[in-house]
DNA sequence: CTCGTCGTATGACATCTGTCATCCGGCACT
DNA sequence: AGTGCCGGATGACAGATGTCATACGACGAG
């Protein structure tokens, strides 16, 4: 009785998402209308051919699918959300339900969670991982400043205070202040194991 | 004429695994006849199911897909490989083919690739990026020593020099030494971009 | 209006990191 | 027998990093 579910999958590794979309394309009642490799092509897309559901990986050019799950559900909000990552870090759950997002799954769920997400999401149901859920709620809110996060960011890759001081138009100073007080936040050591907890956490 | 060829999957995130397979089952001449998420069952499983072809992910838990491949080529050489990765990275098409791999492909490759290689391999051909072969040519060889891979790989995480020492059992001076070489072969400035740059590589 | 927080900055200090010279024993190649 | 590399170690030194106290202007909550 009901039309097939149109799902736009968004998804930057080609063979990744073509194998999901046969994968979807198994089930007669879904059928993916759209497929983009880049966060800032989502809109277009979904505006373009009327979909019920986006499927949005977060890692992806252009915009993160947290971004693009963001933008779909102000501009088309009866445009149900999935997030499906690779990694399920507590803080890119809390972003995702925070931008709107219907159902999280991630890819080491059993391949069959997928289309019962989409189908679950479009009854209006919400699909997440209680164990995820539970990790999200005990380690809070992320607690770092945005400048501290942007230093953060910028120290992963090794980089001096000097460059980063350059690059963020800020004294060398501050850049040490900063990661002086994310290093005790994060309750760590050094900038090195700040950077890794979180990057773990999903709070970079 | 001939038979249905008959494929291993080893992969361990489930839903791109089971998408993979939805994928080859589209194809007449192919069938996933096995299935698997970690390293450490790649050899019984096709053993077992004589298939001819493995299709092997690179990072998994209990052996990584190149660990697999070698064991593979030694136990049983008639069975064709491919390696499937995420990342490519020179050092890891470097290590493939010295494991004996006959295809080297990135996920973010078109889907079809990966049917026209498992049949390319089946034919005795080999099938890898040519601009990745280039680079892997290019970097040339791995020139970290074996202790010198191991102090960086465990100073990625952050931990202090006297963490090191104790975890590896070595005097925090010999620690440094190590770490001090291994800048100075890779022409960095510190050990944090010694360990980014060595992973990009695919060296550690 | 005041309090707390954020962003920014400085200076002083202690510790960690990276470099270098030098040493030893083992082992492989010539 | 000698040369060179690897694993391992020490000590000294310079520079980078992390901590702390302190300061100021902007802004939002109360």
């Amino acid at each position: 009785m009901s039309q097939t579910i149109k799902v736009l999958l968004a998804e930057d590794q080609s063979m990744v998402r073509e194998a999901l979309a046969a994968l979807l394309g198994l089930e007669d009642d879904i059928e993916v209308v759209a497929q983009v490799a880049r966060g800032d092509e989502v809109l277009a897309a979904a505006r373009e051919h009327a979909v019920d559901v986006a499927l949005l990986d977060i890692e992806m050019p252009g915009a993160t699918g947290i971004e693009a799950a963001a933008l779909l559900h102000t501009e088309l909000p009866a445009v149900k959300l999935v997030i499906l990552t690779t990694f399920g870090r507590p803080g890119y759950l809390r972003s995702a339900m925070e931008s709107g997002a219907d159902a999280f799954l991630v890819k080491d769920a059993p391949a069959a969670k997928l289309a019962e997400a989409v189908r679950k999401v479009l009854a209006g149901e919400r699909v997440i991982d209680p164990t995820l859920a539970a990790a999200a709620l005990a380690d809070g809110a992320n607690p770092l400043t945005d400048r501290e996060r942007e230093v953060l960011r910028a120290a992963e890759g090794g980089s001096t205070n000097a460059e980063l001081a350059a690059a963020l138009h800020l004294s060398q100073g501050t850049v040490r202040n900063y990661l002086s007080t994310a290093i005790q936040k994060l309750a760590v050591r050094n900038r090195a194991e700040a950077a890794r907890l979180a990057r773990e956490k999903g709070w970079l």
